[in-house]
DNA sequence: CGTACATCCTCCAGCGACTATAGGAGCAAG
DNA sequence: CTTGCTCCTATAGTCGCTGGAGGATGTACG
């Protein structure tokens, strides 16, 4: 009877890919849990818990860098929370000046489909617009 | 003397990096230019526009394979521009879903800035929230 | 106990869209 | 003629995975 969790059933409990898990294993990011006498990788509830930060952090468009600096404050509860705080702000910033690039976007392609008469090429909205940068209201960045 | 321009002055003329010009050709996107007799590319006026229209492409966030599509439309201007117009609005429901998923993320972020104290790890509001998904009042997709 | 089947293992290649580096060769100005 | 910039090819690296091949292990059932 072995008590480890096999890799299917932490996968599964974080929603964390089999394949991924391991290539988590691979760039360090998760520690090499131990292994069964045939080979097999055994996790505990612990992994769990950090492959589940792990996918929060990166829905929430952390880098893996980034999550590597936030699991270690973690690990460290004693810590000041600074360093977290700052890397949120700093991703919050990235994430609003994302939205308003989008947005930006957003108009120039309505502006496109609705200018698009539906007739040839040689008139359309959509192809003329890409091709002359000049007829665009908003300087767009990369989006 | 010798008419055509060089790869560095289609560069800065599209504003498409020289790496990015010579693996755009790479891939079939750019056809291969004729060469000068040391070997150098050498293009003209049309290679510049292609590339702004490439460049603009990418900066609204269309695929290679789109602007591939794109490209092909534009160089035969008799062609009804559906085609066109399917893609562009394709790309339209994609950066509104995109928008609306930052949003998410925005909000969530900033509850997790606001809340925290900046005192030590232990109570950190960032730290808690990315280790508890349930603390999240938005479900996310991929951001 | 045998066997079928799910799950797991490693290794390696590939994705998209570039970017960077090494190690040269071409070319124009002073 | 030499300095120094631009250009050439070829290859490897970036990020964060994902997929496949080909084989080993673990388990449930008869």
């Amino acid at each position: 009877m072995n008590h480890g969790i096999a890799i299917g059933k932490v996968s599964q409990a974080s929603g964390v890919k089999v394949t991924t898990v391991r290539f988590y294993e691979q760039i360090g990011l998760l520690a090499a849990p131990p292994r069964t006498d045939g080979g097999r990788r055994t996790y505990d509830r612990k992994d769990i818990e950090r492959l589940t930060f792990i996918r929060h952090s990166r829905e929430l468009g952390f880098e893996i860098d980034q999550i590597r600096t936030l699991l270690e404050l973690q690990d460290r509860p004693d810590q000041s929370c600074a360093d977290a705080d700052t890397i949120a702000k700093a991703r919050l910033v990235e994430v609003k000046a994302k939205i308003a690039s989008l947005t930006a976007l957003q108009a120039e392609l309505e502006r496109m489909v609705d200018g698009c008469s539906h007739g040839r090429v040689e008139s359309c909205r959509v192809i003329e617009i890409l091709a002359d940068h000049g007829k665009c209201k908003h300087h767009l960045h990369d989006a």
